[in-house]
DNA sequence: ATTAAATTAGACCAATTGGTTTAAATCAGA
DNA sequence: TCTGATTTAAACCAATTGGTCTAATTTAAT
């Protein structure tokens, strides 16, 4: 049967309250009142905040991690149209929270990132993991000649990476996606084959 | 004569400690304490934290604005070089403190932008002021044929803004200057005039 | 020199912070 | 069914939070 709280589910309600209000924008109070636990399973289950907030990112990238390379798996097209259609899935995503929030861990590690090291590196290994994912679409592309090869497909990644993160925390305070729309349009562009 | 502190001090004061620590990472006392000035003092200038806040902000904008009219206003080169120096000077800003800090604005408006509308509004404000600064150099590259035309000065402009947030948040996490350098080095190879 | 406004100083406040503690309840395995 | 570990529950803690208040001091303008 096991006991009345699970870790997933704390996780979980960690990670939509963490991704709207950072990490000192909330308590450990409201956290337990939100995901209804009491304070004495929370540190039954992490031994802090922050190992709490360091296992909420590790069980998002995890998640996020299997969803992206199910959408590549399962995707019909050729590379370069599959990396379109996952950014265009990922900037519609935000659609549903009027596009103020954006990345959890982009938001914590932007927030804490130079006072909590763990974090920081945490963070770096998240992020990573996606890259890796994505940069083995890129190679696929640039195998089938449809994109560019004066740059290696972890590099392009990395930038694709870090050009969508700017454009998510553009999105944050104009709530809207025309700066990820532009960041789109002109990055598959340029990294497309001449 | 004036009175012992100013505003102009307590502005500096805030935007380094506001920049290293984030908004809710720091309370006022500590501001208070750095800063050496009582908190009468304080609330006697700022109505709020979150007035406070959007006023070093601003403050910041118009300093680093104004840095950046001057730097184009003196640079030598052609356009493109004079941008390529500009993200150069700038990647090499934070090397002061081991690239870990990054931008106040994007520290502050990723924190929370979701939450405090105001700042949000405000942040946006600043990164305007900044891109359009950029996008008038962008527009001498373009007339002088070193930069693509197939998207307009501005759009330019917004997308290296973008480009170089998403690496400067990545800088945050790894404390290294290499995805800036990848983002550099990419981005001014795709602008330029093919 | 007088006055009113601005500034300085810090004690004080209720509310909240992350975290500890203790005891009761519940569980899985022998 | 007994046992030892795990989980639940919430009272409790010192420290800190953003902010208020009052009084003293300093300033610039009259």
């Amino acid at each position: 049967m096991g006991y009345k709280h699970n870790k997933e589910e704390i996780l979980d309600t960690g990670y939509h309250v963490l991704r709207k209000n950072g990490y000192h924008g909330v308590g450990i109070n409201e956290i337990l009142k939100e995901a209804g636990i009491p304070k004495g399973s929370f540190y039954n289950f992490f031994k802090s905040k922050e190992d709490f907030a360091i296992q909420v990112m590790e069980h998002h990238a995890m998640d996020q991690g299997n969803w992206i390379t199910r959408f590549f798996e399962e995707a019909k097209g050729t590379p370069i149209n599959n990396l379109k259609s996952f950014y265009e899935t990922l900037i519609a995503l935000n659609e549903s929270d009027a596009y103020s929030s954006g990345c959890l861990i982009n938001v914590i590690s932007n927030e804490v990132g130079r006072t909590h090291d763990s974090i920081a590196h945490c963070a770096n290994d998240c992020f990573l993991g996606w890259i890796n994912i994505i940069s083995r679409e890129i190679k696929k592309g640039q195998d089938a000649g449809e994109i560019r090869k004066d740059y290696s497909a972890l590099e392009i990644a990395e930038y694709l990476h870090s050009g969508s993160y700017g454009a998510f925390s553009r999105m944050k305070v104009t709530r809207s996606r025309v700066y990820l729309d532009i960041w789109w349009d002109m990055s598959f562009t340029f990294i497309q084959e001449q």
